[in-house]
DNA sequence: ACTTTACCGGGACTGGTGGTCTCGTCAAAT
DNA sequence: ATTTGACGAGACCACCAGTCCCGGTAAAGT
């Protein structure tokens, strides 16, 4: 019941250079334009690897592609200032839209929401990447609303998933598409409760 | 360059029965709580039947899973007459969301659109399964822009993506929830634009 | 009635994939 | 020097989509 090791390590240690390549080859599969599905045989010969120290590092594929991809998905939050609460949003939505213009990229994410619905660590990778992006936009709006450009009594969060609901419904659907045109709509739409 | 048969049909024909009886157990399974994947092997054996039977109907596992959904995925779009713009969108948001408080009615729609990122006959029958909602709630749309209670120039095709936007993020990404207050509160948000 | 055609259920088979197991090797700590 | 455990490599297993083939049978033409 200890919660420490019950004596000192020996042995060799795990390879943290391996782990970096595993995680480098991964994403580079996962940016790779011709790449229909990753496997881990991909990305152990990617990454000069047996598959046995990929399972060493994580419990399931789901995991390391879900960690790859978390790796990178840090940054690259919109956020700009124009000078305008108006014009902020709509270069947030434009900003948003465009880092999926890619057919790549876009595939990712079509990817990455796919496979969360049946594996529970790239669900949670989802949700901490899109946790980053609703905070950021509700920062945004909670300016907006400070500076009279909202309602006092508009429900921020639900102006948020109305925002990023467009993205992934029409990401998903593909009836409709994101472009700069459809951020300057949603932007008017939002705004339109100015008060 | 002939449209039609060469000559005259021989030979036994291929039975209805057989079609009806793997559409109806595919849709037993993929109703079944317990059912984690819908196999073909799973499907014949249901159906009582053998599996080149099912690929003698539909050229794959994906296009005999979007044909027996879309059969039951007609009817049961929302609409009712409360006698105000507002209600009927409320209760429009209401009945949509608690069709899916069932985990398991939610469970088989994250499974659609999941299986729809990489199969082009399941993206299909999503594509018309949403095509209806959206038509549905953009009528509705319609008839409260034209009784004056949102703005006349609101961009409907995008407030229909806002409304069903919120359903399908929030059902993905399952960071919050399709209750009451979430209709009421995206119904508020719709409809603060009248004017 | 007889033949031909093609669907029927069933089962063997292929190919690809996630994940495990084993082996000989090698590095780190004792 | 010995022990420990990670390493690359590859055999192996389980599962699944999709194909192939079989003996049987129903529907159409002759």
């Amino acid at each position: 019941m200890s919660d420490g090791p019950r004596r000192p390590h020996t042995g060799r240690r795990r390879n943290d250079a391996a782990q970096a390549a595993i995680l480098d080859a991964t994403f580079r599969l996962l940016s790779a334009p011709g790449t229909e599905a990753v496997t881990i045989d991909a990305i152990a010969a990617e990454a000069g690897v047996g598959r046995q120290t990929i399972y060493r590092w994580w419990p399931s594929k789901g995991a390391v592609v879900a960690d790859a991809l978390a790796r990178h998905a840090q940054a690259v939050v919109p956020g700009r200032d124009t000078g305008s609460f108006t014009g902020d949003l709509a270069a947030f939505f434009t900003d948003s839209f465009a880092g999926l213009e890619s057919e790549v990229l876009a595939d990712r994410l079509r990817q990455i929401v796919a496979e969360a619905q049946h594996d529970e660590h790239v669900a949670r990778v989802l949700a901490d990447f899109t946790a980053v992006r609703r905070a950021a936009l509700r920062a945004l709006l909670e300016r907006g609303r400070t500076a009279g450009e909202l309602a006092a009594d508009a429900d921020l969060d639900m102006l948020v998933d109305m925002a990023y609901g467009v993205l992934y419904y029409r990401l998903l659907v593909r009836h409709a598409p994101l472009d700069e045109k459809a951020a300057r709509s949603l932007t008017a739409e939002l705004t339109r409760s100015a008060g």
